[in-house]
Order: structure tokens, then C-alpha cells, then sequence
DNA sequence: GCCAAAATCATCCTAAAGTATGAATAAGAT
DNA sequence: ATCTTATTCATACTTTAGGATGATTTTGGC
């Protein structure tokens, strides 16, 4: 486990040392003047010192030591439901040297039409919709409708 | 955003601590025995004394104190495109009356399979396949096999 | 304007799909 | 044990799909 431990450049955790460390002489300062530090033993002082300058550092320390950041990323899964939006591959379309009205035709038989609806639906006459639908399993490789409709869907032809 | 900071009870850096708390007085002592303390001015001793143990102190909380914590979620999004894995809705299966023969009969019309085809894979003939597919037609209410796998894909009753 | 590809349509034929009906058997539930 | 439902199969028939071939008409690019 690595963890970045940085002292930061932090300028008003060190004014705030520095004044208290100003504080803490000047009181000297005053009890010296006064005579109260030798009332005690000079331990007792320098002891007291210690300690108020141990808390200040600990204190320091606190305040500069940079969190330590552990990123955690969350896979968070997001299942696709739109399968209308499948990208129809363009490229696949063109490899195969389908033609729109192959194309035409091939959508309206994934949506369960027979060739005579596919024929009305497109103003053309069911002979002609045999023809593009036998070019489309030749195409495609298949030798039905149901098997051109699993294919084209598998390659993104249509959606 | 939260973060723990908590002291962890760490016996041998106070251990070290009260050492050299021990040591820096023991040389006062000594100082202090052979009039060396007072050749200087108090006041560089106290300020020598305030800065060790500032570092003292600041060693100490480095070492005691466990790192603050940042925990960073970042959520990634990872998008799965499984259409195979489309959970089947069992219930509308159910409530159509769909049997288990019918579904897998269902199933591999989907796969682009002639009835001739599923007969042979599931061991029935093809009489039974046609009476199979009618069924499915009927509480499909389609009237092509196409019209039944376009519309078992669209109620997830097959995938 | 010409040419190739795309789109259109037709005819004939075969294969597959789908309908209707009846019936036997296996499996599960009450 | 009985009754229902699922599964199986058959026969006869109709409709749709698909294959092979040929031909005409658009259409987009050079």
C-alpha cells in the first residue's frame, strides 16, 4: 500500500507557529524580568518548554501532512437497452454490394411482412420482391428470410 | 468529504519520544553542573530546546498519526452490449401459454432453421414441428414464422 | 449521350410453410 | 385412479417462399 505523504507549503500553519513560539519567549522574556522563573527549578521550565513545543509540533504536523488519496473507482455497469439504436454498419452493406432496395426489403422482412405486404408496402410487384430477396440470401449466404433476418441483424445490417 | 484521523497507539516511537526527552534534560543536567548553560545567553537555550522539540513533536505526530483518508469514488460506466444475455420474461411466457417444446421449437426458428431442420435436432417429425408452429403462431397471434421470432425477440421470450 | 449497375417485372417450377382435422400417447395434477 | 394438458404423429390441402432464367426500364457516373 503506497501512500503519499507531502509536507505542503502552508503559510498560515507556520505564521501561527511561528507568533506562538514568539509568545512563548516573549513570556520568558517577562518572567526572566520579573524573577518568576527562578522561583522554580530551571527543569521544571525547560520541561514545561518541551512540552508546549512538543504540541506545537504535533500540532505542525498536522496541519501540513497531506491527506493521503486513495481513488477507488466503481465500475458502475450500464446495460444497453436500446437495441433500436444500433449502429447499422455502413461498410458491412457495402462489402456485401447490397443495394438500398435490397436493403428495403430486407428491413420489411425482419419485421415478419411476406413478400406480397413487402410488395404493397413498397409499390412494386411480388415478382420483383422475389428477385431482390433471392439476390439478398445469395448476398447473405443464407437460404432463407428467417436465416437472412438472424444474419443481417448479427452483421448490423438493420436493427 | 470525511476522512479518519484517529491516533493509533504506536509504543515504540513514544518510547523514542520519551528517550530523547530524557536525553536533551539529562544534558541539561550536565550543562547545567559544569556552568556551561549560562556561558550563553538563556535565550538560545530555550529556543534550542523549543526547536527539538518541535521536530520531536512533529516526528512524533508524522509517525503516529495514521493518514487522513480521501476516498475518490469515481464511478466509471462500463457498458455492456451481451444482447445474448437479455433476461427471457418467464411470466410472459407463462401467461401466452407457451409450453417447453413449443419454446424450443420457437428458439430455433429464431436461429434461422427450416422445419425440416428442428425436426431433425429435436428427434420429432415434421408434422409435429408444423403442429408446434402453429400452436405458436396462434397464441403469438402472428401468422408468419417470421411475424413469431420478430415478436418473441420483442417480448424477450427468446434472445 | 453512353454504359454499367440497379430496379423492375414475368413465367415456370419446386420446396417449404402453414391450415385443418383427427388421433394416439405420455406426463402431471387433483 | 382419473382427468387434463402436452406432446407426438398423420393426411390432405392451400399458400407462400424460393430458384432459374430472361427481359425491360431507370438511374447515376464518366
Amino acid at each position: 500500500m503506497k501512500f503519499a505523504l507531502r509536507l505542503g507549503i502552508k503559510y498560515k500553519e507556520f505564521l501561527i507557529y511561528g507568533m506562538s513560539m514568539a509568545l512563548v519567549l516573549l513570556l520568558l522574556k517577562v518572567m526572566e524580568a520579573n524573577f518568576i522563573v527562578f522561583n522554580y527549578r530551571l527543569d521544571f521550565f525547560i520541561g514545561a518548554i518541551a512540552i508546549v513545543f512538543t504540541v506545537l509540533g504535533v500540532w505542525l504536523a498536522l496541519k501540513l501532512v497531506k491527506p493521503k488519496v486513495v481513488t477507488q473507482v466503481i465500475e458502475k455497469e450500464v446495460y444497453i437497452e436500446n437495441q433500436d439504436k444500433i449502429e447499422i454498419d455502413q461498410k458491412e452493406i457495402a462489402e456485401l454490394g447490397i443495394s438500398k432496395r435490397e436493403l428495403d426489403v430486407l428491413n420489411l422482412m425482419a419485421k415478419g411482412l411476406s413478400n406480397e405486404e413487402i410488395a404493397g408496402k413498397l409499390f412494386i410487384s411480388l415478382n420483383t420482391v422475389k428477385t431482390h430477396s433471392s439476390n439478398i440470401f445469395v448476398k447473405l449466404d443464407v437460404k432463407r428470410r428467417t436465416q437472412a433476418v438472424e444474419k443481417a441483424k448479427r452483421l448490423k445490417i438493420i436493427n
